[in-house]
DNA sequence: AATTCGGGGAG
DNA sequence: CTCCCAGAATT
């Protein structure tokens, strides 16, 4: 096993016939999912599907990262168009790392969690310079490159190289813990889960039986109401055998989001031009483009509502936006001002209204400018 | 071990 | 409304 290194305490130590009984369960339980997999499999832009495997057409490396760092917490759905924008715009991994890192975050805007854009740029870069422009083909060497973790290493190694890695993502817990019944809550669970999946991962095709895994925890071992008379494990289950399989994964309480507020100032120009600027390069929606604005605190602070704003003007209000993030929810008043002359005098620039569409512009900030501007990414004026 | 990172779709 | 999605990096 390449991916050792924790100890395993899962229960008391077996017998060595229970041991074997548990390693051929486990292989079996390998070839019904795999065959499962042969019959059931999702089509996807990225997968080289059995049939296509079959006839010798293998996986592309890049393809397959750019794939994995696109669905980190991010649905197989939304991750779609953007996955085909990124291949027409630089179709190896090569021009990516010659792109305009501006250009790239333009093209990643609306998919959230921008640290992955960053590193997605860093790694090919490192790629290009470190490797010849040939990803590493270990676990270790992925997983040294940005942005690649445990589960991105491992998926890659699997899937693009035909190594035998225990790929752990969010549908596989849930399917291993259903199939053990494993009372530990996660995150605490996860390398117990990982020997687990380890321990079931078969030599031949390991890619095929990650998305396997995958595809199972998506389509039938879903959060809610699991379709288990349908599943290829359900004869080895033992989360269906003595519990409810739909109260598994066990997991910590989460804990509530708190409200923050802020002020955003959208300012058009004399041709309809808005006035942006860019945000710090680390943090929250870090190196995307924003309207100014005041900092997002936990209560009003009315001066600074003067301070945050670009440029002395006849600032109207026109209403409050509410966007969610991942840790806090937040409502932003929004201001406007018609402005018969561009003021040049901070860090910010005046885009044109035809070209706002194209900017790095995060969900909230289109709100707020939609806000201010309801025609502003209307069809028809780009 | 906890926290910080977006956005959207399903139920 | 709640949950969670092919998680990683930082503290």
């Amino acid at each position: 096993m390449k991916d050792g290194g924790y100890s395993f305490k899962y229960r008391a130590q077996p017998t060595s016939r229970q041991m074997m009984q548990h390693t051929d369960n486990a292989a079996d339980a390998a070839r019904r999912l795999l065959s499962w997999y042969d019959r059931h499999h999702r089509d996807l832009p990225w997968r080289i599907s059995p049939p296509m495997a079959r006839d010798g057409v293998v996986a592309d490396p890049y393809h397959i990262w750019l794939s994995e760092v696109m669905l980190q917490q991010t649905t197989v759905q939304a991750v779609k168009p953007y996955f085909h924008k990124f291949l027409t715009l630089w179709p190896k991994v090569t021009d990516l790392a010659s792109a305009d890192t501006e250009e790239v975050m333009k093209a990643w805007a609306g998919l959230g969690y921008y640290a992955r854009a960053r590193n997605l740029k860093k790694c090919a870069e490192a790629v290009a310079r470190d490797h010849g422009g040939v990803f590493p083909d270990t676990e270790e060497g992925l997983k040294a490159l940005p942005g690649i973790g445990d589960y991105t290493a491992a998926a890659v190694s699997a899937i693009a190289f035909n190594r035998q890695s225990a790929v752990l993502d969010g549908n596989v817990e849930r399917v291993i813990s259903r199939l053990y019944a494993i009372e530990t809550p996660l995150p605490s669970a996860k390398p117990e889960m990982r020997a687990l999946v380890a321990r079931m991962t078969p030599a031949d095709r390991p890619g095929d039986f990650a998305q396997g895994m995958m595809d199972l925890g998506a389509t039938i071992c879903t959060p809610k109401r699991p379709a288990c008379a349908l599943c290829p494990l359900n004869a080895d289950c033992l989360a269906l055998k003595m519990a409810d399989p739909e109260t598994f994964p066990r997991k910590a309480a989460k804990k509530d989001k708190p409200l923050r507020v802020g002020a955003a100032f959208v300012a058009s120009g004399p041709d309809g031009a808005v006035y942006l600027r860019k945000r710090a390069e680390t943090g929250l929606l870090g190196g995307m483009t924003e309207v100014p604005g005041t900092a997002w605190t936990s209560r009003i602070d009315g001066d600074n509502t003067i301070e945050a704003q670009p440029f002395a003007a006849a600032w109207e209000p026109c209403g409050t936006i509410t966007h969610v993030f991942t840790h806090f929810e937040l409502r932003l008043s929004v201001y406007r001002a018609n402005v018969a002359i561009r003021d040049k005098s901070g860090n910010g620039w005046w885009e044109p209204l035809a070209s706002l569409e194209a900017q790095a512009l995060p969900t909230v900030m289109k709100k707020a400018i939609a806000q201010a501007i309801p025609h502003a990414f209307k069809a028809g004026t780009n």
